[in-house]
DNA sequence: TCGGGAACTTGATGTAAATCAAGGCACGAT
DNA sequence: ATCGTGCCTTGATTTACATCAAGTTCCCGA
């Protein structure tokens, strides 16, 4: 089922495309190429120079690092409509990461050059890009506020209620967005840690979980849940 | 001795602002205010919305966030001709992290208003605006890199070669760009175990150290110094 | 229906770094 | 001199999480 997509239209609908002229979504799109990439596949790997980025219309890939060891740790999973590697872009140096597609995937390549074109002619675009590139930095923030200063436990209710999405209280249901292999690589996690923690609020009451299907009971008891046996006193800055 | 500050001067000399031409300057320059900040001080705390950017004419900023038992991690330290805020001020959320003066300072405050003039005017300077925030997310995405796969080894290593600058091998002094207590909280460490690796650093004859004053005898043996008794086995992705 | 393997779980053990707890040491005020 | 008061170091102990090592369960293909 090769479906051909449109171009055109595929980008017309990207929320950083919106309000683009017709005439700038056409240059735009002339160099714009598909891309089909199969499960497992690698787009490309670290200390790539990257002419454009990329969109996701279909599947998922990952961006992860790879330690001299080997182990490999990533660092974000981009699903449809969402976009990679504008920051490499502009930057003109070598990627930080490799991307590599988690499920069978179709994404656009879209050239820099009409990119740079469309920043000269409408300045409304490169301030969405610079919002853009604004809300990633504001992710990769939280990213190292979690790590840094936030437990394993912590870390894994603060992905639940994310994905839980809505902050109202009751109970939520949703699915893991990856296997929890991956998951745990993206929480800075062991996959055995990451499964005795689920088994934990499990144990609590608070979640119950079948494969990817997660099921939260009470988002509040959920978010307030507090492990420390210890806990800390506060020193005074 | 309250010099005052010509404040179009400094813009005009700042890197973001070089290809800007005088009018753009000068209209920067009206929204333009001077902060004069002592040391201790807080500039914004966490949860602000900024109305512009910051940049850093004398002194020395820290960013940071605190965790709820009142733990402390330093994001980034700003020096003079360095700026910050820009992403906050454009994502229109509150800000992530906490902004305090570890030394007199004196700032610049830079609205909004004029900014986006510019981007309208100037697609250079948009341009350079996102090549600028794309370098600042390719920071963090070391950091979480070094957060995440890097030994604190490592990482006092990785902190010392930046600073020491020039990749040529040989001996290499400079002073540390803050307190140890500062710098280990940028690390992601305790302040006793970055003493504990500076002192087997010494002990193995790579670096010198009085108060902050760093002498590093041999890059290239620094860099390839490994502390690890039991290297993992690589396993394959 | 069966078999094989990936994904996940569970338990025992190890370890890097944090925490707790005293000291040294410099430097400025009295 | 002397007394403080931060800043740093050093040592003993704890701990959260990783690692190692078997199992399960589930799924998919023959």
């Amino acid at each position: 089922m090769g479906k051909q997509i449109d171009i055109g239209r595929v980008l017309a609908n990207l929320p950083l495309f919106q309000q683009l002229r017709e005439g700038e979504i056409a240059n735009l799109a002339a160099g714009t190429r598909e891309i089909g990439l199969g499960k497992g596949r690698i787009l490309f790997q670290k200390g790539t120079l990257l002419e454009g980025f990329y969109v996701v219309v279909r599947g998922q890939i990952k961006l992860a690092f790879t330690s001299p060891q080997g182990n490999e740790k990533v660092v974000s999973l981009v699903g449809p409509g969402q976009s990679f590697g504008e920051a490499v872009m502009f930057m003109e140096r070598p990627c930080p990461v490799m991307a590599q597609a988690l499920e069978d995937s179709r994404l656009l390549h879209i050239a820099k050059q009409g990119i740079f074109a469309a920043i000269d002619h409408d300045s409304a675009f490169a301030r969405r890009l610079l919002a853009g590139l604004s809300m990633r930095l504001h992710g990769l923030i939280q990213d190292v506020e979690n790590y840094s200063l936030r437990s394993s436990t912590q870390r894994v209710i603060g992905f639940l209620l994310q994905l839980a999405g809505t902050p109202g209280s009751g109970s939520v249901i949703f699915e893991l967005p990856a296997s929890k292999h991956v998951i745990a690589s993206r929480l800075n996690l062991t996959p055995e840690t990451l499964s005795r923690i689920l088994h934990s609020l499990i144990e609590s009451g608070l979640i119950t979980v079948h494969g990817r299907r997660i099921v939260v009971q009470e988002m509040a008891r959920l978010s307030q849940f507090d492990d420390l046996p210890h806990p800390p006193c506060a020193k005074g800055g």
